[in-house]
DNA sequence: GTTTAATTGAAAACCGTTGTCAGTTCACTC
DNA sequence: GAGTGAACTGACAACGGTTTTCAATTAAAC
C-alpha cells in the first residue's frame, strides 16, 4: 500500500539501496553488471526494487554519467508532421529507424517550426548524434546542430563541414537516364514540373536564372541531369518550360502540371522531379481527358509505392537504405575506415505512363 | 586555433565561469534567466560562449536537474519502422508529432523489436510521458512503461490502470453503420477481411471463437459492430466468413480477399476492417476482373488518403486528430478538469466501392 | 549623508547515477 | 595454516547543470 507507481518517484538508488541495507555500487551492478554480484542477492536487490516501486536507474541521470543518450535527432526544418505526409520522407525515416533500431538507439524527432526560428529545441535535444534531412544550407536550425558536439549526418547535401558525413543519392545521373529515354522515344518538347526552388513561396514559371540559383540541391541535380540529357539530344534548354511549386502534394501536381499545358499545349512530355508532383499530374491528365501515354507521357523521380502501382515511369532511388546508411553512418562512428560520403544509385524505372513521341503525333494526325 | 567544434567538450558551464571569472551561477542565468543579469554582461557571457565553442547548457544535465527531459516516448510493438509504413500509423503520428511541435516537445521513438523483448530500451528513455500505440496489453514493453513514474496515454486500447489515460475512435459505431449501409443495399452473404487476431502468426479463416478471444481491441470492435449491424438485418453471423491475416499490406488485403471468395463465391460485399485490407481487395479484384462494385462490393475502415483517391466505401476515422488528441491529453497534464478518456467520432463514407445487391444479381441474371 | 530598496552576483546544496579502487570477509583448496 | 579467489562494501569523485539563499553593491529617496 506505499502508493501506485504514478503518485511521485520516493525510491531512487540510494534509497533503495539504504532500505536493503547494501551499498549503492551493489545496487547498480544488480542492473548493470549482473557478473559483479552473486544471483541471489541480485534478486534480492530486483526484488526490493519490484516491491518499493523503483523503475531502475534514471535514464537522465544515468546518461548524464556515461554520457551516451541513446538515442539520435532528427532535424527536419519542414514542419514535422510533413515527415510523416510525404512518402519519401516516411521512406527515409523508415530506413532511419530501422539502423536505429538495431542499434537499440531511439530516434528523437526535433521539434522545430520553420517558422519561429527557435533554435532551443535543438539545444535541448538529448542525443548522441543527428541526421539532417531535407534542411536548406543556411538554416539557423542547421546550425545549430554544428554546434553541438556530436556527430552529423546530412542527407541528400553537399557539405563542407569537417566531421559531418553525407548521405545522398546519384540524383542528376538518374534524371539524366530519364531525360536520355525520354529523347530516345522522341521526345523534344518536354515540359518540366518542379519542387520549391527556393524560401519563399513560389508558384509559376522558373527560369534557368532561378533554377541555377536554388538552394536546395535535389531539385538543381535533378533539373540539372535533365538539361545534360536534352543538351545531348540537341535540345534547347533555354526553351524548355519549368513551372516551379512551393507546396510538394498531387493537387499542387495536378495545377501545375494545367498551368504548363495551358501555356505550352504543344508539349509531348512532362518530366515531374518527383512522383508526388508526377501523380498529380497524372490526375490532371485523367480529369482533363488526355490519354496517358499516348498523349501525354509523364515522368517522376523517386519511386514511392503509389507510383509503383499506377505504373509510372521513373527513376528510383532508395530512399529506404539512404535512411538506413544515414543511421549506419551516424552510429558506427569509431570505426576509422568508415567512408565519409555515400552515394547510393538511382534507377531509370520505365512505366506504361510513357511512350514514344511518334506515337502521340500519330493521334494528333488521326484526330 | 582552440579546435572545431567536433574534437572533443573541453566547454563545460564551469568552464567558462571561470575564463570569465564569473560564477556558474551567472552563466546559467545568461542562458536561462536573461532578466536576472545586465545585458552587457549576458553579452560578454554569449561571446565568450562563442569564441569558446560552448554549445550552451547540457541537454542531459539540465534534463536531470530540472527533471524534464523535453520529450514525449512513443511507444509501438511492431517494429519501429512499421509506424512509417502503415498510413493510419503515419497519420497517427502526425498529430502526435504536431502537438509535441506545439508544446516544443520532442518525438521520441522508443526502439523495441517485438522479437526481443528488450524492455531495456523502455528504461532508459530520457522522456517526460508516454505514448502507447497499437501495442497488445499483456505486452512486456507496455507493462515496462507502466511502471515508469511518468504519464501515459494508450491509444485504442481499453485501459484499467489508474493514472492512465486514453484515446480511442467509435470503432464499433462506425462498423457498424457501414454494416447498415451494406444491409441496406441488400447485401446478405457478406465477408470479412480482418487483420491479426493475435500475437501468433495466423493466415486464413477466423471462427467466431477467435474473433472474440483476439487480444487486439480494435479488431474485436471492428468486427462486433459489423456483426450487430449483420444480425439486426436477420443475418446470421456464424454463417459469416472471415478471413485473418497477419501481416497489414494490400498484398495480404489481395490473397485474403483471394482465399475468401475461393471458398465463398456467393459473397456478394466484402467488409475489410481496414483500408489497407480493401485497397488489397480491390487489387485482387481487378486483376481477377471482377468488377467493383458491379459484381462486388468492397468496404474498408479508416479513411485513408488513398482510399479517398480510389473512392473506396469506408468509415472514416480521425487518425490525425487522434494522434493530436494523445499528445494534448499527455501534455496538458496538470489540467485538473482534463477529460480522461477521448472517444472520437467515426463517419461513414459512402465511396464508389458499394453498390445494391440488386445489382448485383441483375448483373449475374445478365450473364 | 543616511536609510531604504532594487540589482547583481556568489556559494553551496542538489539532481541520481556510474566508476574506480582499496579493502574486508569468507569459503575453499592444497 | 597459508594462499587464493570470489563476493561485496564504502568512500569519493565525477557528470554538468539549476536554484535557492544570501551578501554585496548600487541607485533612489528623504
Amino acid at each position: 500500500m506505499t502508493g501506485s507507481p504514478h503518485v511521485r518517484r520516493p525510491a531512487t538508488l540510494a534509497s533503495l539501496a539504504a532500505e536493503l541495507g547494501v551499498s549503492r555500487t551493489t545496487v547498480s551492478n544488480a542492473y548493470n553488471r549482473p557478473d559483479q554480484l552473486s544471483a541471489p542477492l541480485r534478486e534480492k536487490v530486483l526484488e526490493a526494487a519490484r516491491r518499493l516501486g523503483y523503475p531502475g536507474p534514471d535514464p537522465v541521470a544515468r546518461s548524464l554519467r556515461t554520457r551516451r543518450a541513446g538515442a539520435v535527432g532528427l532535424l527536419l526544418t519542414e514542419a514535422l508532421s510533413y515527415a510523416f505526409r510525404d512518402p519519401v520522407a516516411t521512406g527515409f525515416l523508415e530506413g532511419l529507424a530501422l539502423a536505429c533500431e538495431q542499434a537499440g538507439q531511439g530516434l528523437l524527432l526535433v521539434p522545430v517550426s520553420p517558422e519561429h526560428a527557435d533554435v532551443a529545441a535543438v539545444h535541448q535535444a538529448g542525443v548522441d548524434g543527428f541526421v539532417v534531412y531535407s534542411v536548406s544550407e543556411d538554416d539557423p536550425h542547421f546550425r545549430a546542430v554544428l554546434e553541438r558536439p556530436v556527430p552529423t549526418v546530412v542527407c541528400d547535401q553537399p557539405v563542407g563541414v569537417e566531421g559531418v558525413d553525407r548521405v545522398g543519392v546519384a540524383d542528376r545521373e538518374g534524371m539524366r537516364a530519364l531525360g536520355a529515354h525520354l529523347t530516345a522515344l522522341g521526345h523534344r518538347k518536354i515540359g518540366v514540373l518542379c519542387m520549391r526552388l527556393g524560401p519563399q513561396r513560389h508558384d509559376g514559371p522558373a527560369d534557368p536564372a532561378r533554377q541555377e540559383r536554388t538552394s536546395y540541391p535535389v531539385q538543381r541535380e535533378r533539373i540539372g541531369g535533365l538539361r545534360d540529357a536534352l543538351t545531348d539530344a540537341g535540345v534547347d534548354w533555354a526553351g524548355v518550360p519549368v513551372v516551379e511549386r512551393f507546396e510538394h502534394s498531387p493537387e499542387a501536381g495536378a495545377s501545375a502540371a494545367r498551368e504548363l499545358l495551358a501555356s505550352h499545349p504543344d508539349v509531348t512530355a512532362l518530366a515531374c522531379t518527383s512522383d508526388v508532383l508526377a501523380i498529380g499530374a497524372l490526375q490532371h491528365a485523367a480529369e482533363a481527358g488526355i490519354a496517358v501515354p499516348e498523349r501525354l507521357t509523364v515522368t517522376g523521380f523517386d519511386g514511392v509505392p503509389e507510383a509503383e502501382r499506377v505504373g509510372l515511369t521513373t527513376v528510383r532511388q532508395p530512399v529506404r537504405r539512404k535512411g538506413q546508411v544515414a543511421g549506419e553512418l551516424l552510429l558506427q562512428r569509431g570505426d576509422r575506415n568508415k567512408p565519409k560520403q555515400v552515394v547510393l544509385p538511382t534507377e531509370l524505372v520505365v512505366g506504361s505512363t510513357s511512350g514514344p513521341a511518334t506515337q502521340t503525333e500519330k493521334f494528333f494526325s488521326g484526330w
